[in-house]
DNA sequence: ATTTCATGCAAGTATGTACTTGCATGAATG
DNA sequence: CATTCATGCAAGTACATACTTGCATGAAAT
C-alpha cells in the first residue's frame, strides 16, 4: 500500500459518500486524488475491486474504533452505556455520509454493508449486550428486558439521528437528541 | 392521470427503490411497465420529472396515512404512543425498500427527501408531540423530558429497526424488536 | 551514466443511457 | 366510413462512462 493508492482510496471513500456507489464515476474519484485516471485503474483493476477495497478499508477503520470500547464490569451501568454510545457515535460523527449513503445501498450491496455495519462492530455489541446481561442478573436491569433487542434499539436511536441530521438541525442540536436518547434507555431498562 | 402514466409511476417508484435514482434506467422501467420507453417520454418530459412525480406521489401517500392517526385527548398514553408507532410503521412496512434507498439519496436530493420524510408526517408528529406535551402537564410523563427529541427518538429506533431489517433478521423478528421500543419508550418517559 | 519505475497525457474503444424522430397499427369515436 | 389518438417499434443522436494502449517524462536507484 503506497501513498498513491491511499490517495486513491481516500478520494473515493469521498467521492463514494457523497454521490453513491452507481453515481461515482472513476473520473471524479481520480480528480480528487489529484492523480490521473489511468493511474487509478493501475492500482485498481476496476471500479468494483476499488469499492471493495472501500469497504473493506471503512469496516477496518469502525472495527479498530470498537475495539476500543473497553466495558469494565467495576464500572456502573450508566457509565457503560455511555462509553457505549460514546464509541458507537465517534464512528458514525466521522463517516455520517458515508454511513448515510451505504446504508442506502443495502438492497445493491448486502455482503458489502453486512461487513460494513454488522462484521465490525459485532464484538463491542456482543460486549455490550453480555455487559447488560451480567447487569440483569445484579437486578440492575429490568428482568423481562429482551437485552439483545435494547441494545440494537439504543443504537438504532442514535444511527436514525444522525441519517436524519440534515433534516433535523433546523429544529434542535444533535447533543440534546443524545442526550435524550440516554435518558430514554437509562429509565427504559432500570429496574 | 390515466392508467397508462399510473402504470409507469408505480413501476418506477419500485425501480427507483431497487435500484436508486442513479441506477434507474428508463428502459427498466418501463419494462416493468410493460411499456414501451418511448411512452415513458411521452408522459414524463425526462427521468428528472419522473422522479419528483415519484416523490410527489409518494409524499401524498405518506400524508393520507398520516393523516388517519387521531390522538384522542381521552385515551391513555400507551394507546397513544401505540397509534402513533403503528401509523409510522405501517408507512415503514409499505414501503421498506423505498425508505432505505431515499435516506441513502439524502445527500443528493435534499429538497425531495424533505419533502418525503419530514413534510409528511409533520401534521402526525405535531399531533404526537403536542399529546406529549398535554400528558406532560397531567403528570404522566415526566417533566423533565424533551417530548420533541424524544418524539424523534422513538420514530427513530423504529426507522433504524426497519432500514436495518436485512441485517438482522437472522437475529430476531422485526416484531420482537418493535416490543422492545414500545417497552423502551414507555418507562422511558414515564413520570 | 544507465536503467528502472511511477506517473502523466492523448487518444481511442466499447458500451450504456437519456432522449428523439418518423412511421405503422389498431381501437375507439365522430 | 373517416378521423383521431394512444401506443408500439425501429432507428438514430449525443453524451458519459469504464477501461485500454502507447508513449513521454522525470525522479530515484544502481
Amino acid at each position: 500500500m503506497n501513498e498513491t493508492s491511499q490517495k486513491i482510496l481516500e478520494a473515493a471513500i469521498c467521492v463514494f459518500a457523497r454521490d453513491g456507489v452507481a453515481g461515482a464515476t472513476t473520473r471524479e474519484i481520480a480528480r480528487t486524488a489529484r492523480v490521473n485516471e489511468v493511474t487509478l485503474f493501475r492500482y485498481f483493476k476496476n471500479k468494483n475491486e476499488l469499492l471493495r477495497r472501500v469497504v473493506a478499508r471503512c469496516s477496518e477503520s469502525f472495527e479498530h474504533v470498537f475495539a476500543e470500547a473497553s466495558f469494565e464490569t467495576r464500572a456502573d451501568l450508566r457509565r457503560t452505556v455511555l462509553a457505549y454510545a460514546t464509541i458507537y457515535m465517534s464512528v458514525l460523527h466521522e463517516n455520517e455520509d458515508f454511513v448515510r449513503t451505504f446504508l442506502g445501498e443495502l438492497n445493491r450491496h448486502p455482503k458489502l454493508c453486512r461487513s460494513l455495519f454488522i462484521e465490525s462492530s459485532k464484538p463491542a455489541r456482543q460486549k455490550f449486550i453480555a455487559y447488560l446481561q451480567a447487569a440483569q442478573k445484579r437486578r440492575l436491569v429490568r428482568r423481562n428486558l429482551d437485552v439483545t433487542t435494547a441494545a440494537d434499539a439504543f443504537t438504532g436511536m442514535l444511527l436514525a439521528g444522525v441519517i436524519r441530521r440534515p433534516l433535523t438541525e433546523a429544529v434542535y442540536r444533535n447533543e440534546d437528541y443524545v442526550k435524550t436518547c440516554l435518558e430514554l434507555f437509562f429509565k427504559g431498562i432500570e429496574a
